[in-house]
DNA sequence: GATGAATGAGTCTTCATTCAT
DNA sequence: GATGAATGAAGACTCATTCAT
């Protein structure tokens, strides 16, 4: 007993560990941009050493891949969380507001769908369990949209297509707002915000004739 | 005569030549991302020495802005040619595919809002002519939509929206739609196809209910 | 207490590299030139990769700036014997002979002032740290200077001139007689030698008409 | 004879362009310093192609070498001038302000007998002629110094010195004050100023007790 | 004679990864 | 388990020198 109780001791140890040192790259990545992400930095700033990093990922690379992980996840879950909606704009502009927040902190520097290509194609040190994971929980947020979407109070604003091809449209339009508005800071020159783009864009789809 | 003639000559070689590198870096920037751009294989690829690409370019950062400006000046010379279309929806599908060229060549790398506003705020070594020249065709390029926005065939899509701030809500639609269908391989696993949810996209935008 | 001990260990064994590193360095500076002193060449001479100089040294200029202050200490310790001597002659000559040391070593390739002076304008890399070392180490070797001037052995050299302002002629002999004779090995075809040199200067500096 | 004047003009022709690339580079490292002495920046500033420098100097050390020449040429002029002068103590601080001259242009940048020795035991590829040329010139220019040195007038100084063993004397003085003064601009935080420093100097030699 | 494009070895510096302790 | 010193290939960039035109 003593001994099973060790070893689960040391493994949640390690747990916790690996998300401590996965939140340290992450603000690291959200504030300083990704070439700042090393693995020096990382571990300097979670006060471990470098090697110690290689204790917990094998690759800088899944190390990456477990940010993405988290992220996705947190994005799942915001996301989960709006589905009981009624109020199908609201539902959406929140949405978007979700998707503004990993955008900000991730979707920035790495756009999951070409990482998930490069990855399978390219014969990289990648777990492949942990692909496995971030093809999963990308389809769990993509499903979430489509649940979202299947919502009846959405039924106008889709005018007659089918909601599972409605996500891609749906997904497209939160990827090129931000894109748009969040490269540079707020008050760029550009002077494309993103609340704004986000209302005149749902302006363009809902508004009835 | 004969020595303005060689002089002329010479000068239409080297821009050649700087033709030729920027060429050879998109194209490794197209197959094999914007990491493998250096110089050194730029240089291989082009047939030239390392030292060679300095003569023509400042710096590998002049290198890239002048792919992003003659790309960007290719979807300003494509995006005029739409500027008379009659139907609406066919020119909105045409300008969108002219962005997918643009995207698929160095969008898909280079953010050009993002890089201006890095290059602007940063002591970089930019020659700065070249980064107006940046935003003067950026601004150029939007003029354009605006344009074709305001095209009267484009009123009942607007929705008594102004064309200028439509200007942003098409270019993040077009953005979004890129993004999500042309960064992994047609076919792709996300099984999203550009043209499919452009079309589906246009019907949520424009289908009269 | 072991892991106290341990860390101990660890931090004399990264001066004693340190300080190996820098001799090296000093070696190759004596001996091949300021030229010669590449990061490549001190690395292999020191028997380590180019990578693990980075380690010890930030900067080719803080290496530089490294064996600039050793040899500045060295000269500072120097003189602080000369202090107590009494005949004025032999103070002075002896302190000749300590610059001459310092020279050889490093001064004939970097004038401390001048380097000070560029990298207190330059924005350049170096550690304001170790630039204020240096400063306070230069200010000490001159203190130094004034304490032995002002030693009353002195009196009939300096003629009523106020030992602060000795500083700089005493300086500038030094630096100028090892700047003459010491550029070319001895027995230069200059026919310069050091010590005539020196003690013709002090014939003239001292002896009583 | 049309031919021999024609060949002539092209001789002259090729001198003074010589002359015109010596006096560029001169500008430039006065102005710039020694690292801004490239062979490009020379033929940039002279209004010629790279390839003519190599027309009329076999190497940049040979473009150095003249460069030197030059201002010693003008530093034995100087001292030639100041043969007759009457008062001892006027004529060396003259020939001190010359050698300030010297030293801003050239002899802080390089030090002519540390310069032959390196060029004589070093299978460099310069025109031996040259060099003979700059070891003459030397010569000159230490022999004018020992001309000044037994004027009459400087007697008192030399307190029974023979005046060739009083050249490396002054000379040292000179370079000394010079190095120490003129490293950094006037007004510098060493508080060190060429012509109290110089008076001081002086001060010390020749007061008489 | 004159040109300037081309070369390529060499400069400093960074960083993911490994391994002896 | 944990460390951090060590590695070395790779990055951008420079510059004296050459040579085809």
């Amino acid at each position: 007993m003593t001994i099973k109780r060790f070893m689960e001791l040391r493994k949640a140890q390690k747990e916790n560990r690996r998300q401590t040192i996965v939140e340290v790259a992450e603000e690291i990545l959200t504030t300083k941009g990704i070439d700042a992400v090393t693995i020096r930095s990382v571990a300097k700033a979670a006060g471990l050493s470098v090697g110690s990093i290689y204790m917990y990922f094998k690759n800088k690379e899944e190390l990456f891949l477990c940010m993405l992980l988290g992220h996705l996840e947190k994005l799942d879950k915001a996301f989960a969380s709006r589905i009981q909606g009624e109020d199908a704009l609201q539902v959406l502009k929140a949405m978007a507001n979700d998707y503004k927040d990993y955008y900000l902190a991730c979707g920035r520097h790495i756009n999951v769908i070409g990482y998930l290509y490069e990855q399978r194609n390219q014969a990289g040190e990648i777990n492949p369990t942990l692909l496995n994971d971030l093809e999963t929980l990308l389809a769990s947020v993509l499903a979430k949209t489509q649940v979202v979407l299947e919502n009846p109070a959405m039924a106008p604003i889709l005018k007659g297509l089918e909601a599972s091809r409605a996500i891609p449209v749906m997904w497209s339009i939160m990827t090129g707002v931000a894109e748009l508005t969040l490269t540079s800071p707020r008050g760029n020159q550009s002077g494309f915000d993103f609340d704004r783009v986000l209302d005149d864009t749902m302006h363009i789809l809902f508004k009835k004739d």
